[in-house]
DNA sequence: CGGTCATTCAACCATCCGGTTGATTTTCCG
DNA sequence: CGGAAAATCAACCGGATGGTTGAATGACCG
């Protein structure tokens, strides 16, 4: 349980952890911020970010009073390459993807960032 | 919890069973030959083998007294799908990710041959 | 300085997890 | 038939996990 891949795994295998790692792949949140979506006290979401950060999934920054959570997609690697090795599925179709990104960044002139927690609901949930 | 991604990760973050899935790239295997090479009982085995079942990874299949279990990678697609979304793009509006993500895992059931399984050494432990 | 915000710490609790041992079931075989 | 092999079941145990509350720490603000 102390290798690096059975800790990532573990971390992954939580849904809240999952979420929370897909609000960090739009921007770097604070620890509050990234709370405030779940229905958990702020301190069963500091546990997980907690989690994560063990994992290596995110980093985070104290900058004043507030600690800022950056993704880190890196430490998945390891457990991405252990699954590839079982890989007779087709690979994930990287071409579409492009075209996805493309469209999402032409269509999507829409107005700069407003800070972390948009009014948009949520898909994570 | 119950969410068939949260289960194959959790079944994931064992290195007990990940070996047991690696032995299994080469061959389909009794629950015995299974246990063989580790400590612990067969009982034990037989309940990391019920945790794979559980997440689709593997199949168990019983002829006479022996069952035989098979390796189902299918199972980690999902899975391993959603950790491609990681990485390799940084900003992305999450809701149409996600939308992505989705047809990705509904559309894309059929095609791509496989590439058998690469000869291996027994790397597992 | 005093208050408040952001975050963690600490203690506690229920449940799950990974392992054990011993009994049980099913099947093969002499 | 009777016994041994294959696998699971059942009960149990210690430790991890995921959550809660309430207090503590530290940084900003008026």
């Amino acid at each position: 349980m102390t290798d690096p891949i059975s800790t990532v795994f573990s971390a992954l295998a939580d849904p809240t952890r999952r979420a929370i790692l897909s609000m960090l792949l739009e921007d770097d949140m604070a620890v509050t911020d990234v709370a405030e979506p779940f229905q958990m006290s702020l301190a069963a979401i500091s546990k997980h970010l907690a989690v994560l950060a063990e994992a290596g999934l995110i980093s985070r920054e104290k900058r004043g009073r507030v600690i800022w959570c950056k993704l880190e997609p890196d430490a998945m690697q390891a457990a991405l390459v252990w699954m590839q090795g079982f890989g007779q599925f087709e690979p994930v179709d990287l071409d579409a993807f492009e075209r996805f990104l493309e469209s999402e960044l032409t269509e999507g002139a829409e107005g700069a960032e407003a800070p972390a927690a948009l009014p948009r609901t949520p898909g994570y949930l």
